[in-house]
DNA sequence: TATACATTATGAAAATTCTAATTGTTGAAG
DNA sequence: CTTCAACAATTAGAATTTTCATAATGTATA
């Protein structure tokens, strides 16, 4: 387990850097923003613990080069008592976790344990199919890397297509498991034909592959080529 | 099990009770309109064979009075072939079946049994609770033998109402039963009051009782009292 | 290939469900 | 008996889902 202290207080970065390497961690301290961005470059640390009072700049700096790379590692924004309004920003752009100082160490790892433990797990429970990545946990579908914004049925509906990839799905198994029974099956297929529809459109924004094969008569399958 | 023959031609009433009679039904008929509605007033039968084009009137007339009185007969209509207005007037009025003649004496048997098996399904599937009754084969809905128009939220709140009676139920239960794991539950019951609202409001159409007690801080309870 | 028929796609309206803001109630504390 | 805060009711509006009418497409047949 790599960890990144970004942190211009030597002392204070001593003991955080002493403290997490006896609890295991490979820990590494970067003084300043400049070098603190380089080392998140080179290496893909699984957490960070970003300062945001830094000499040469803010530690939100960091947190948008991170996700700019797709990196997917944790990040802890560690800021001066009363500073809300960074907890928020930093929040949004996609810290993971917050902490004012002073803070007690045990209160850093055991952030840090849960964040490791959250992005494995995170990890355990997304799927993947060609450009098409689902995040089971967070119900969020990404196509090329952009988000989709999916209506509940929209959603279940590419869950089952990605789960049941490349064979032929009959329309009544897609209306079956969207609706159960309770549907008057049989009438119509309409909201299938709807709900597919819309789906095709949102992933088509991003994609040129079609996924959503017409196999006519019977149903439909989920596939590139 | 009784059944009513409505039918002024007597060669087609009379071969038609016969073939009745060697089923195992006790079988009457009626060949005019007037002695129909007198007949299916003193008695209830079990299903009515009706023929809509009588010398002294409409068939429909005596499924109009059979609904009025609440019976629980089932209908099957017999007309000329082409009457296809009748047909939808007919099934709309409440006829359970319909059939153009001529016609073959198996159908019309086949169909009478059919009738009566659903009736008889259909009377294990229903659940009362003072004023409310509610079909659940239908999905139907009714306070004082009038039709709710439900939406299905609506629907499963009331079967769930009806199915815990005189106990508070707490609002969690309620969001957990009608949405399962699907919401992000806690952050709010708004949809449990929305929903709720409305279901009052259309309860009260047709009842001055209030069957659905809040119960503060906790839920509701549904009861009368 | 042309035609008819069935199946699927599409767009838009209607219905339902959910959300958010406001108002009204209730019960506890002063 | 007030006042307050939590809770519930209400309302209107937004979002989603479903339905419906129509268009487009595919398949089989001649």
């Amino acid at each position: 387990m790599k960890i990144l202290i970004v942190e211009d207080e030597p002392m204070l970065a001593e003991s955080i850097v002493q403290y997490l390497k006896k609890e295991g961690y490979q820990c590494e301290w970067a003084n300043n923003l400049a070098y603190a961005k380089e080392k998140s470059w080179d290496y893909e640390y699984d957490c960070m613990v970003v300062d945001i009072n830094l000499p040469d700049g803010s530690g939100l700096d960091v947190i948008e080069q991170i996700k700019d790379m797709k990196s997917k590692s944790g990040i802890i924004i560690v800021s001066a008592r009363n500073a809300m309004d960074d907890k928020i920003i930093g929040l949004n752009l996609g810290a993971d976790d917050y902490l004012t100082k002073p803070f007690d160490l045990a209160e850093l790892n055991a952030r840090i344990k849960a964040i490791i433990r959250r992005k494995n797990f995170d990890a355990q429970n997304t799927t993947t199919f060609n450009e098409i990545e689902i995040y089971h946990y967070k119900k969020l579908v990404k196509v090329n890397d952009k988000t989709l914004k999916l209506t509940k049925k929209e959603y279940d509906l590419i869950l089952y297509f990605i789960s049941n990839p490349n064979r032929v799905i009959p329309k009544g198994s897609i209306a079956e498991h969207l609706w159960g029974d309770e549907m008057d099956m049989a009438d119509s297929f309409d909201f299938v034909y709807s709900h597919l529809k819309n789906l095709r459109k949102k992933i088509k924004q991003y994609s040129c592959i079609n996924y959503i094969h017409t196999v006519y008569g019977i149903g439909y399958k989920f596939s590139d080529q």
